[in-house]
DNA sequence: ACATGATACGAACGGTCGTACTATTATTTG
DNA sequence: CAAATAATAGTACGACCGTTCGTATCATGT
């Protein structure tokens, strides 16, 4: 039903609606608890018709990944980069990334789910969440770097400690608004990312006490 | 065999031993995935056997997440309460929290895998982990209310926000650890704690143009 | 329109899951 | 030491797991 989407083949269509279902199993209940029998029966699917578009379950639980990055690089990523390089860049993507899930019809993100869950157990699903995981990183370090370039950030700016940081206030976000049901989870998690940036600011008026900049 | 061990009845005994397979389990491979065939195959006791010590898996989750905040506590923050109050004890319950999972022979953090497992899932299981964090939560705010009494942190400090974003620090410590295998995560997240602290301090000299306290 | 390959189904496999029951040991208590 | 109680083993159950295989149905290009 996509604007773009070309010709899509019978099963490349079924496919496509079988990740649907998985992508929002595996971000509340995790890439284990995404059982091939369970995931047949809310497609209408038999568990044998399922299984072959997989091959395995392993198959099945890194396509669910790839499909969920790709859906985040679609509603988040992509679409901030239509910003200005430099500090508005980098909260542009901050701010999608807060909202994607939503924006995403999802309850709960694939992505961190599959990081806790896949972080100290070898195997392909572990590399696959860690190349994932690698690639976002680097591009927030691209921003971050871009900031650095426009004259916003200081020259010191160090953007693996700046996307460290990012991450913990992103999955921090996360707990509060799930774990405690925290409704200012989303206002604590843009103050984070004002205090992270200011601190990384070259300051402008030495003097001025309050010198925060807008802050949407 | 630990020094202050009241005579433990042979009951108790046998439950701590499942217990302590159950916590590193659960760290690793998550909450879900603590079978009462696996757990009794690595104790040396029959399923049914370890079965009767619990009743149900739910309850044998719970148990395991409960022996696991007790040994948190027992290792990091009860300790951590001889440090002087304020920002010093502070800074050491942060520590203490860094390391807690080595100091204890653990691989991964039960806490941290409880809570993205089961921050969207309604039950028993997230009532137990919701009612674990808050308390965690309340002490670091404690400790943040500490340090604004002794005149360290500024009087317009928001503990709750100090505590939202320590907990991201933490967290996104235990993914570049054992993700990307980062070995200056540790470093990276002090140096968080260090510019999250700063932020908050009182400003001593309004002149010096590099406050930092001791880095440790 | 038809041949052909892609797609889906149904049944079955050996395993493991959580849990219930009963029987048999160990341990504690009087 | 015996009686009472606690702890563990044994067995079985139905449900679901991932996977295989043979077969039927559908879609698609010619």
């Amino acid at each position: 039903m996509s604007a773009l989407s070309i010709k899509l083949s019978k099963g490349e269509e079924t496919r496509a609606v079988i990740l649907e279902a998985a992508v929002q199993h595996a971000g509340v209940h995790g890439f284990d608890a995404l059982t091939i029998g369970l995931l047949a029966e809310q497609t209408g699917l038999s568990k044998s018709g399922l299984f072959a578009h997989f091959g395995s379950k392993e198959e099945l639980q890194i396509a669910t990944l790839d499909e969920a990055v790709r859906r985040y690089n679609e509603v988040a990523f992509i679409p901030a980069l239509k910003a200005p390089r430099g500090l508005r860049r980098l909260r542009v993507v901050f701010d999608n990334w807060l909202q994607w899930i939503e924006r995403s019809g999802l309850k709960a993100c694939p992505m961190l789910a599959a990081n806790t869950e896949f972080d100290d157990r070898p195997g392909p699903m572990r590399d696959a969440v860690v190349q994932h995981m690698q690639r976002l990183n680097v591009e927030i370090m691209r921003g971050v770097q871009m900031a650095m370039d426009t004259g916003e950030f200081a020259t010191d700016t160090d953007p693996e400690q700046f996307a460290f940081e990012l991450f913990g206030i992103i999955s921090s976000c996360y707990r509060s608004r799930n774990l405690f049901d925290d409704a200012k989870a989303n206002l604590r998690a843009r103050k984070a990312f004002d205090r992270l940036t200011i601190s990384n600011m070259v300051r402008q008026k030495p003097a001025s006490k309050n010198s925060r900049s807008k802050s949407r």
